[in-house]
DNA sequence: ATACTAACGCAGCGATCTTTGCTGAACTCG
DNA sequence: CGAGTTCAGCAAAGATCGCTGCGTTAGTAT
C-alpha cells in the first residue's frame, strides 16, 4: 500500500492519511449510514483533528473517492496460467471473492453514492487487468475477444450481483467458481463448461 | 403513477408525498451533491415544512429509497412482438434508454449509496419483467434461457455501463441499439443478429 | 547541526440541522 | 351532516457541523 503521494511522503502526513483512510473503511464496514458519516466522526475515529481532514480532503465525497482509489487498486494480481480461459477464470474468481466481502461492498456503495469520480475508481483497475490478460494471450498467438466483450460478459455480471443481489446466487454456494466458469465459457463461445 | 400507498390515499397526504418525491428527483437531477441534499432543502423545494418530512420519512436515506421504489417500477412496458429475441431486444433497448438519462443515473447512484434496500428497488422490477418475457415465450412453446442467464447477459452489462462508464461506449452512438442486439445474440447463442 | 517550511492541533464562531409540543385544517366514517 | 382521527404548519431550543486565525510540532534541506 504505497502511501507516497504528496510533497512530504514519509512521516506524519503519511501516518495521518493512513489513519483517516482506515477510519473511513472501518466506519463504512460497521454500517454507519452515509448521512452519519461526517468529518468530525471520521476524525475522532482516526485520532486526528477534524481541521486536518477539512483541509486535506475538503469533503466526505472526496475523502471517500480517495479511499476507494487506494482500496480498489492493486489488490488482484493478474494470473498467468498459460491459457486465456484459465487466466480469466482465476482472475474473475479473485474479483468475485474480493467483492464477496460485505465491507468491500459497503465501501463501493458509498463510493458510487459519492459521485462519478469515486465510482470509476472502483473499476478502473479492472479494465487494465483484463487488457493485460488479453495482451498476454495475444503475445502467445491466440485469438482474443474484445475488451468490452469481456467487461460485458464477465465483469458486469459479477459487479451487478454484488450490488443488486445481496443474497447472492443459489448456484454460487454449493460449487464455488461454477458461475464464473459458466460465464467464461459463454464468453469464449465454447459450451465446454455449460452442462449443469 | 399510483400514489396510493398509505392510510389516506386521496387528498393532502398524497399531494405532499408527490411533491416531496418530485423535489428529490429534481434536486438529484440538478446535480446537488448527496451531502447537500438535506431535508430542509428538500422541504423548501417541495413547498412543504421540514417537520413533515422528518416525521414521515425520518432520514434522507429512507426518503430516497421511497423515491427509488416509485421511480423504478412500472416505467418499462413489457413488449410482445411474437418472438423471444425481438421481445428482449425491444425491452433491453427501453431499459438502456431509461438509464441513458443522467437524472435517472443520479437517482440510482443516490439509491445505491442509501443502502441495500434502496439499491434492490432499482432492479426488482426488471427481474419480474424478464420473467414475464420468458414465461410468454414458454407459453408459445419456445425454449428459453435461465432467468439468471438473462440477467447476466443483458441486464448486468447495461447497468454496469451506466454506472461505471459514464462516457458510454463508442459503438453505442452511431448505431443505437447495436450493442443491445449483440448482447441478445450472444445470450441466445445465435449469431443471426451479430452483423454490424 | 541548524534553519526552514509544510502540516497538524487548538479554540471559537456562525450557520445549519434536528427535534419537540402545540394548534389548526382536511379527510373519512357513521 | 357532524364527530373523530390523521396529518401538516408553526415556533423555539438544543445539538452538531463546517470554517477560519494562530501557535506549535515534525520532517527536510543546507
Amino acid at each position: 500500500m504505497s502511501e507516497a503521494s504528496g510533497s512530504r511522503p514519509g512521516g506524519r502526513s503519511a501516518r495521518v492519511r493512513a489513519s483517516v483512510h482506515r477510519a473511513v473503511e472501518d466506519l463504512v464496514a460497521e454500517g454507519v449510514r452515509t448521512e452519519d458519516l461526517t468529518i468530525p466522526v471520521i476524525a475522532a475515529r482516526a485520532g486526528v483533528h477534524a481541521t486536518t481532514v477539512y483541509r486535506r480532503w475538503g469533503s466526505v465525497a472526496e475523502l471517500i473517492a480517495s479511499v476507494a482509489e487506494h482500496r480498489f487498486t492493486g489488490d488482484v494480481v493478474v494470473p498467468d496460467t498459460g491459457g486465456l480461459g484459465a487466466d480469466l477464470e482465476r482472475w474473475a474468481t479473485d474479483v468475485a471473492r474480493d467483492l464477496a466481502d460485505p465491507d468491500t461492498i459497503a465501501l463501493m456503495r458509498a463510493s458510487i453514492g459519492a459521485g462519478e469520480t469515486a465510482s470509476c475508481a472502483c473499476t478502473a483497475d479492472r479494465r487494465t487487468q483484463i487488457a493485460a490478460i488479453l495482451e498476454r494471450e495475444t503475445a502467445r498467438g491466440g485469438a482474443v475477444p474484445e475488451l468490452d466483450a469481456v467487461v460485458d460478459g464477465l465483469l458486469a455480471p459479477i459487479y451487478y450481483t454484488a450490488l443488486f443481489e445481496p443474497a447472492g446466487r443459489d448456484d454460487d454456494g454449493p460449487a464455488p467458481g461454477s458461475r464464473v466458469r459458466a460465464l467464461v465459457g459463454k464468453l469464449l463461445g465454447k459450451d465446454q463448461a455449460l452442462r449443469p
